[in-house]
DNA sequence: TATTGTTATACTCTATAACTATA
DNA sequence: TATAGTTATAGAGTATAACAATA
């Protein structure tokens, strides 16, 4: 009995090892990341909802996981760069809609292809069948975080 | 040949795929973190190195993957706040020896405690052979970013 | 000269609270 | 009253450039 609640505890502090040293590696890595990139990786987290079309700043703000404050300030420099389009609302006057535009969506574009190279550099050190676990695990954890999201 | 290719290309984007829903899903959850802890995950990432014993201001830099300057900045707070010290080195009169006090020892303490329940909480969505197979995949990952360090 | 650390400066990201305009 | 968005304010985290002290 107690063999196995040991077991499963050593079996957890393996997972949570692991998944620690992934978060330290995953981290340094993105501070070395492009200093010439178009768009911050908050950017990117903000505009990737657009890619599916306009939103409302409240609605863009929850897509990304900030606050309305601070998606406010960020359309703000991006549409001064070009990037974005804030327009009113047809149907309610309190509200605008935010778009990208063909330079945004280059650049989201652009950051994009960065992202895949990176991935590829992580996934051409791995073996065949390295490969084909870490994307089962890493879409498995993806899920399971989401699970654990509508307990929170 | 051509389907070799396009083979390879498909498993590398569904390894990208997989990679990038980890990646959102994981900082949405970082986003809803204990707005009552004591270190922010800066500040943990900081202090982190520590636990094994002192360091100079620019070995903390490159462990926490900081500038010097943002080190510096941090560890002023930090040491405001009681919970590192930064002392004269013996040896050398230019550096200085950064080292946790009791409280921070106990702050990074507490900080491990409420991120290996996050673990667990993730690992408990999992069954048995997914836990194993995700740690192997994980540990696996941090490695290969290392040896990617060495070529950036 | 090279290295260690700090200061000066500037920008992004972030939030909470208070406000305006509209529904 | 409630909702959409903005402004005001504040603070953390981040970097590069310039500097001081020491090796």
């Amino acid at each position: 009995m107690s063999s196995v609640a040991v077991e499963i505890g050593s079996e957890l502090e393996a997972f949570a090892a692991a998944f620690d040293a992934f978060a330290r590696a995953a981290k340094r890595a993105r501070v070395r990341v492009d200093p010439d990139a178009i768009l911050t990786p908050s950017q990117h987290d903000l505009v990737g909802p657009l890619a599916d079309g306009p939103l409302g700043l409240r609605e863009l703000a929850r897509a990304a996981g900030v606050s309305a404050p601070t998606a406010t300030r960020m359309v703000d420099g991006l549409s001064e760069r070009g990037l974005v389009t804030r327009e009113p609302d047809a149907g309610d006057r309190r509200a605008v809609r935010i778009a990208l535009t063909a330079s945004g969506r280059a650049a989201v574009g652009a950051h994009a292809e960065r992202r895949l190279a990176r991935r590829r550099a992580l996934y051409e050190q791995l073996s065949a069948s390295e490969r084909r676990a870490a994307a089962a695990v890493l879409a498995r954890l993806a899920e399971a975080y989401e699970s654990l999201e509508g307990s929170a």
